[in-house]
DNA sequence: AGATACTGTACCGTTTTAGTCCTGTATATG
DNA sequence: CATATACAGGACTAAAACGGTACAGTATCT
């Protein structure tokens, strides 16, 4: 086990239609092309605009885009900002909680080399290492988040 | 999170402490040396049991020992031990069990890059990392595994 | 003004997890 | 040989986390 959140799992999914789609989609028309139901997506997207991983636009023609270059998006900012601070185990976290057994927990703040080990290796799997197509693809067309997209001089060629 | 479970956690109090002790304890003793509940820590050894990092020994004056030496086992070991096999995710998981959007889904295995890296990081941190005295114990004791305890010829200072 | 689409919160059912108990088996000791 | 000790294995129950849904609100374009 060690798994992510089933949600986590479903962020992936939708981030790489996002990836291989329109700069700007709306959460139903992702919901349509990626299988996952609408509420999830939504909850999804909600929870990914709050990190700076994507950026929203409200209004009718709104939608969601990412909000910088996705080949710098990491898989651990991805988990991250859907299950929080990357902490394997409550003693180790950042919350002062430990185990009823403080006193005799030999190890209080020992996980940490676990959990440096294991953030450190999701910091360097990234998102588009996720969509085997996207190794192929223009770069050009990968650095299509928000911000490329809505700049005047950008050359828009699918939007 | 991206947790274990709490059933490892207390493994890794509970290994902890018979890293320290004598080579061969009984489940009783350990509970009261770690204070983790008895019916948990028999749990736990017996699961470390059926891989090859504890062994057992029945009947009166019996108990549980490292199956061998402690310092070659990883925390990947201890997890896997009691998780099984290190899966982020059901998807790239052992089990041909994928998720309902198996048509859709762009990336069934894609997550295998994430387990790899994972499951990298903690083979490469040991139990006895955890354990911050450890290191500065004489090498002697620390391989107090019960082939070294019960062999003939094995001084045994403290058995 | 109205339609579209994101925002935030609160709720409930399901699933997973933690913890406990019971019966069985093996071994050392008197 | 009988008994006490200690592990083996499985089943069961209560609690917590998670996934999914719904609803009321806000912003923006046409």
């Amino acid at each position: 086990m060690l798994r992510v959140n089933k949600l986590t799992d479903y962020a992936v999914v939708v981030l790489c239609d996002l990836l291989r789609g329109q700069a700007l989609r709306s959460a139903a028309d992702l919901s349509a092309s990626s299988g996952v139901p609408l509420p999830t997506v939504a909850k999804i997207l909600k929870q990914l605009t709050k990190t700076d991983i994507l950026q929203s636009v409200r209004g009718v023609n709104g939608g969601y885009g990412f909000a910088r270059a996705p080949q710098n998006i990491s898989m651990a900012e991805v988990i991250e900002a859907l299950e929080g601070p990357i902490a394997v185990t409550g003693c180790a976290g950042d919350s002062g909680e430990c185990c009823e057994l403080t006193d005799q927990c030999p190890m209080s703040g020992h996980w940490t080399a676990v959990n440096v080990a294991v953030r450190g290796s999701l910091a360097e799997v990234r998102l588009i290492d996720m969509l085997p197509e996207a190794r192929f693809m223009d770069p050009d067309d990968l650095s299509s988040n928000i911000a490329a997209r809505h700049a005047p001089a950008a050359q828009q060629a699918q939007a």
